[in-house]
DNA sequence: GATTTTAAGTCTCAAAAAGAGACTAGCACT
DNA sequence: AGTGCTAGTCTCTTTTTGAGACTTAAAATC
């Protein structure tokens, strides 16, 4: 066993130092984390595909709550992802669309959301034959 | 403004029907709300590159609580992601390894992993960008 | 002209999830 | 006899999330 530093390849041939997955210095989390929440994705889909209102968001998405949509949108702001534009009109509008940077995010995304949606189907049958073989 | 469903297209030329984004039926939901939680990726990353046993886990991230490494490999391995093997030496032992529907999952996973290891820079300077003129 | 509506939030409180750390079992080693 | 190893579980505290009322100011409706 090794004691030093921890360089392991992945999949594609990478190397990835296992001695910076601790939260400080872990890109991956770092970025991860944030991009990861349970409605980034989801709003990042939409705003990929074209500008969108913050009322129209809300509808799109009818069971996130006004606070998590503001809080979520925020953060994908502050990370650089998405851009928030207001327009004074009377009541103001406010316009969320994606940045260059969200946009290079998204193209390897997309691909990860084209998976679930291509492999749904078997995920849903793994968790039955779980539930079935595990509470028997 | 469009009363029926909402057909719109993605960046990548696919089309997504934005009346299927509420919880139930939504599979991009189904899926990456297991896989977006705060350690699966990091999980997925590890056990891409080989099998571990549950201790070499906890060690390799040092800041998961072994309660939340349990649950979390068991939510992956619900899902058909991984593997657990229990070998009945004293102590028993527990290998936890990928299976194909994880390895398929990971290949698009590890570009967006990719993704933020090459762009965290930028991602962290539009914080630091967000944080000095919002708090101005 | 009083009432309701709209927009994009904020605020408060309740519920759910996550984190910290003590505790368990059986065996091996000293 | 005491200590440590394994892979957990159990309980308690802290953090996140969710549900929903409240805001502000103008515009549309009655």
């Amino acid at each position: 066993m090794k004691t030093g530093a921890a360089r392991v390849p992945t999949l594609d041939g990478q190397e990835c130092d296992m001695s910076t997955w601790d939260a400080g210095n872990c890109p991956v989390r770092d970025v991860m984390n944030q991009i990861a929440g349970k409605w980034s994705t989801l709003l990042l889909q939409a705003l990929a595909e074209r500008p969108y209102r913050f009322g129209e968001l809300r509808r799109l998405v009818p069971d996130i709550s006004q606070r998590m949509l503001t809080q979520t949108l925020r953060d994908l702001q502050r990370d650089g992802y998405i851009d928030r534009q207001v327009f004074p009109t009377k009541p103001p509008s406010v316009e969320y669309s994606m940045t260059d940077l969200g946009r290079s995010l998204f193209e390897p995304l997309s691909k990860v959301l084209t998976w679930a949606t291509d492999n749904h189907a078997a995920v849903r049958a793994a968790r039955v034959k779980f539930d079935e073989t595990e509470l028997a």
